[in-house]
DNA sequence: ACCTGAACACCGTTCAAGT
DNA sequence: ACCTGAACACCGTTCAAGT
């Protein structure tokens, strides 16, 4: 054995003075805690254990858990713009474009739902840019591939704000049923599932009658449909 | 003077054996707290204090903070349901109705910012109901207005979907606007504004040159064209 | 019946101190 | 340079005890 073993029983992990702390190391310890265990699971204490550290050292390398939080979101939108940047040929216009954006921004939104709704915050360098993307560099690839097109500078700031208004809207929302609690409060497992309030569903014969169809869920095609529905809303505003 | 006067300085405020705890003294002292301060500010002892009690006095009425949440949430949605359930006339057609729907649970959002998210939140005695409108009695108005007026059972069912998305979806997107940090970590006021990235807007030129257009806020416009364009398209859905 | 004190197991964060 | 112990001011929640 190459290491001295030390007391049966330890906290949870130990650094055993291995690879050193980095902010790095911190942000990838703390994505998969919030993957697996929700936002909530998330403290510095935990967070520190998890590291095989106390609380207090994360604080070098981070300065506290808002900090941490944007960094987080960081590691999200930089993966973004990682992707090819001009994934498609500018022959196939900006709608393929608008297309491709959608669908990688719907990845990082499944990949990563208890974290998306921090996407939808606005960005400190640019407050005013509503609804926020959280990352300048995918704003400004956006903004230059449709004045690049033909649109003038305030179509493309109207493209902007109805694409953002549905995409986020719409990822906030798909997030928030993935079992992201949207809030911190909402216990992740009830399998207690009596009805708490006196309303039952005997009260609501429709909802009852058409549960069968209620209960699909068509969250794909639902996204696939308002998205070419808002390409082509875009496209009648340009005539 | 009629009552002994206590000592000089004292907690925040004192029962003095006035009004008695209830549920409703509860949430309405609640609901003034998360409306001013935010979710984060409401701890069952903050939440004591302002009631001139001490925190575990709530617990009589209030099975724990996760209820006292529900409790809110029921508040805001039976709100929905004490306004006119029959607020157009049926000549008007279910259009005038889902206008109606979607303008009142705006109002909802825009009044409690904070709150609103949780009305996303899946109901305890409808799981299945996706996306949750968190009032049962809602949805059941919602889907027999449809199916009087002539939507078969699968058509309703598809017209709930469409319609809570785009409902949903948005006002989530525009409360996370309204200052709602949608979780718990952002701070309130950051009047300090100094970049904190190592990307500033110089390497983003036409985020820069669109900043007028962008700094816009167009929501109400956004919301009234993209509710106007959903009722089109359920009505082509129709034929 | 209604409220509270004391306790438990947690938080984030600071700072002087250890190696 | 990097990590920690101890401390501070907070949490939610429980339960036996007070009035």
């Amino acid at each position: 054995m190459s290491h001295p073993s030390g007391p049966e029983v330890r906290a949870r992990r130990t650094n055993d003075a291995r690879v050193p702390l980095s902010r790095v190391r911190i942000v990838l310890e703390a994505l998969r805690v919030v993957d697996e265990e929700g936002l909530q699971a998330l403290s510095m204490r935990r967070l520190g254990s998890e590291l095989g550290v106390e609380a207090m050292s994360l604080y070098r390398y981070v300065s506290g858990r808002e900090d941490l939080l944007e960094a987080l979101v960081s590691h999200l939108t930089d993966g973004l713009r990682r992707t090819p940047q001009t994934p498609v040929s500018a022959a196939d216009g900006w709608q393929a474009y608008i297309q491709w954006l959608a669908h990688e921004v719907r990845d990082v939104a499944h990949d990563h739902p208890q974290l998306f709704p921090l996407v939808a915050t606005r960005h400190p360098a640019a407050p005013w840019l509503r609804p926020p993307l959280r990352s300048l560099e995918v704003v400004e690839d956006f903004l230059s591939v449709l004045t690049d097109q033909g649109f003038g500078d305030e179509a493309a700031a109207a493209t902007y704000r109805t694409f953002t208004s549905f995409l986020v809207g719409h990822l906030l929302l798909e997030a928030s049923q993935m079992g992201a609690p949207m809030v911190p409060d909402e216990p992740l497992d009830e399998g207690d599932d009596r009805p708490t309030s006196d309303v039952v569903l005997d009260d609501v014969p429709t909802i009852r009658r058409l549960e069968p169809f209620l209960s699909e869920d068509r969250s794909d095609e639902e996204f696939e449909v308002s998205l070419e529905e808002l390409i082509d809303r875009i496209e009648r505003q340009l005539r």
